[in-house]
DNA sequence: CGATGTCATGACATCGGTGTCATAATCGCA
DNA sequence: TGCGATTATGACACCGATGTCATGACATCG
């Protein structure tokens, strides 16, 4: 593999001037540029970034940790996958700026986090990124002072600078839009109250409900999920919720749930107690997880958590630290998803709005 | 940052000898290694691979090659993110291997390709893995002599070290034992014949059936989805396909989908036609994804895609290349995946049985 | 016209490890 | 008991870039 010192030979200058026309960071003659240009192609040279990093210390390197990429057999796929588009968003924008992707998987075992940690520092990264599989609260072992750091999808008490989601704004965009469907009955079946997103969802579906005037009934949110995933809890948890709320005497006439695989197993319990869908019922999800809320009948409607973004984002929040613009104000930065609108929520039917009370439409 | 002549000095030794005990490759007396070892600690120390690499020419890096983080807008997530699980399973043999994973993404785009493989030269990667997406053929451009290279998931003319999944096999086993649960009349429904795993699955189909003594019957099998994917013709293709066997006068008991997507819209549309599932008719999918497998009522039986093991072995397979274990036969291994026996495949009903002229069992 | 500034280039030291070779002490065994 | 093998350690050069400083040729300006 040859070195800058066999292009300085071949173009007969210095190796200096070979790696000022390689970092452009001084004039350098037209023909001097142009005899060194040839050389490295014809050599097919490539420099080494480790010379450049031992001399410079910019190793060009963003180290990435995440508990995503790694299947637990224990515990399904839950939280799965989604946020390796998180990692996704990372590495386009870290791209653009000529950074190289250093990921690292703690497997679940969050023990592993130092030694990860440990790797990246052998490599001198430039900075870490830190992405959990959902919006969370998360405490880091301490790292070597001056490493650059910031969290995605997750936050810390210390005020790291940290790009989240804003599950707020989810929730009561789609309720906002769902109330604009006609529907004044909803219900939310949410995930596990121990989950930062339920709190924040919950207060978005409020908002949402007291925009349009309508008063907010207990009696329609229900905890419907478990943290960790335990498949028969879950099963018994929604069944009874559902339940719960087609038993009332003002039942809803749309259903939120607190993510897409929610909504999945709510389609099979609504049918096989005879509702038609979307006909009877409205459901709407969250998270849009397109390859459950597109293969569905009908199409999911569920609102989107905005992972690309939040790497991206991440990813340049970064990169301005490196550059030394401080940037943290201390609160993490709300990432706002988009509706996914589709089939799953339609206007409600007749026959129910004139049964409730609160009928206001027509026919 | 403290460097090995801090610990040195620290330890009252040679930077060379702290060099040993780090690296281990030469006897250091027990009382200096203790000496050693307590500096680092105190000082922080952690070595810099760059300064490492430069000498020695390792750099513990691994590059791999993947378009599956991509999202791609235009075209869903039809292979999407199943074949993380294969990043999945090469991160966790490289790491115990002591090397780093430095990973990129085509972002769906294969003239990304050169560029990223210049990034991965300039950290002197000792070795690269190209990951694709799903099984199929792939022409890699030319890399610099001495590159070491798995493909996993994939394959090329060159005969360069490959690990795939076993995709006859893997239908074999599934058929058969989908056989042995009584099924005579079993309908295939393909994904396009364009891919390399949809002529190899149908070999397994069939081999299934000559083992058990069953004809093969053409109308059986049916072409059912196109690629690249378009919502609207696999909507289409499929609604024929499934509408053709089960008008046949022998229809099947059970049908076969070419993937787990296809199984989703099956369940749908069998049911849109008054079946019921799995009572009147059983499917099976392929690939275990499982977001979508366990989620479905009834949990879908399916074949596993055993991505972390083709992960797993392409890693190993490399190492082995760059210990300069003489490892290519030519033929890409074939990994074989288990099968994922679920609900959605019962026994066929009596009254099936009867009907159709095949029947052997009773009742 | 001399002082000063910019362009273009090179010499040289240096970043932090490790390969090579040398050296001294100790050990095992013929 | 003597000699080759092994243990334990250090001196030194070197990997391939780049930061720093120096130098000469022009250009600009007061």
């Amino acid at each position: 593999m040859s070195t800058i010192y066999d292009v300085a030979r071949a173009a007969n200058v210095s190796p200096k001037t070979v790696s000022r026309v390689l970092n452009g960071d001084a004039p350098v003659g037209r023909e001097t540029r142009r005899a060194v240009e040839k050389a490295m192609a014809e050599l097919g040279y490539v420099p080494s970034s480790a010379a450049r990093t031992m001399r410079s210390n910019r190793s060009g390197l963003i180290g990435l940790v995440t508990g995503a990429i790694s299947l637990n057999p224990e515990q399904p796929s839950l939280s799965g996958l989604p946020d390796l588009f998180i990692v996704q968003g990372v590495q386009k924008s870290l791209e653009a700026a000529g950074m190289t992707l250093l990921i690292s998987d703690t497997g679940g075992n969050a023990d592993r986090v130092p030694s990860l940690l440990r790797t990246f520092v052998q490599h001198r990264v430039e900075g870490i990124i830190f992405v959990a599989d959902y919006h969370k609260q998360v405490k880091l072992p301490p790292l070597p002072g001056e490493t650059k750091l910031v969290l995605a999808n997750c936050f810390d008490a210390a005020g790291t600078p940290a790009i989240v989601p804003d599950d707020m704004q989810g929730q009561r965009q789609l309720v906002r839009r769902m109330i604009g469907e006609g529907h004044r009955r909803i219900a939310y079946l949410t995930l596990s109250r121990s989950l930062v997103a339920t709190g924040l969802r919950t207060e978005g579906y409020r908002a949402a409900l007291e925009e349009a005037g309508l008063a907010f009934d207990p009696a329609l949110v229900i905890e419907a999920d478990v943290t960790p995933p335990d498949p028969e809890a879950e099963e018994r948890l929604l069944t009874r919720a559902l339940d719960q709320v087609l038993a009332l005497s003002d039942p809803p006439t749309a259903i939120c749930l607190g993510n897409d695989r929610m909504a999945v197993r709510a389609y099979g319990l609504l049918r096989s107690r005879g509702l038609e869908l979307p006909r009877d019922i409205s459901v709407a999800g969250f998270d849009d997880y397109r390859a459950i809320a597109e293969s569905l009948y009908p199409k999911l409607t569920t609102a989107e958590l905005p992972y690309a973004q939040i790497g991206a984002r991440a990813a340049e929040t970064l990169l301005a630290l490196i550059r030394g613009e401080a940037h943290s104000d201390g609160t993490p930065e709300r990432v706002r998803g988009r509706i996914a609108w589709r089939d799953s929520v339609q206007p409600p039917p007749a026959t129910s709005i004139t049964i409730s009370s609160h009928g206001r439409k027509t026919e």
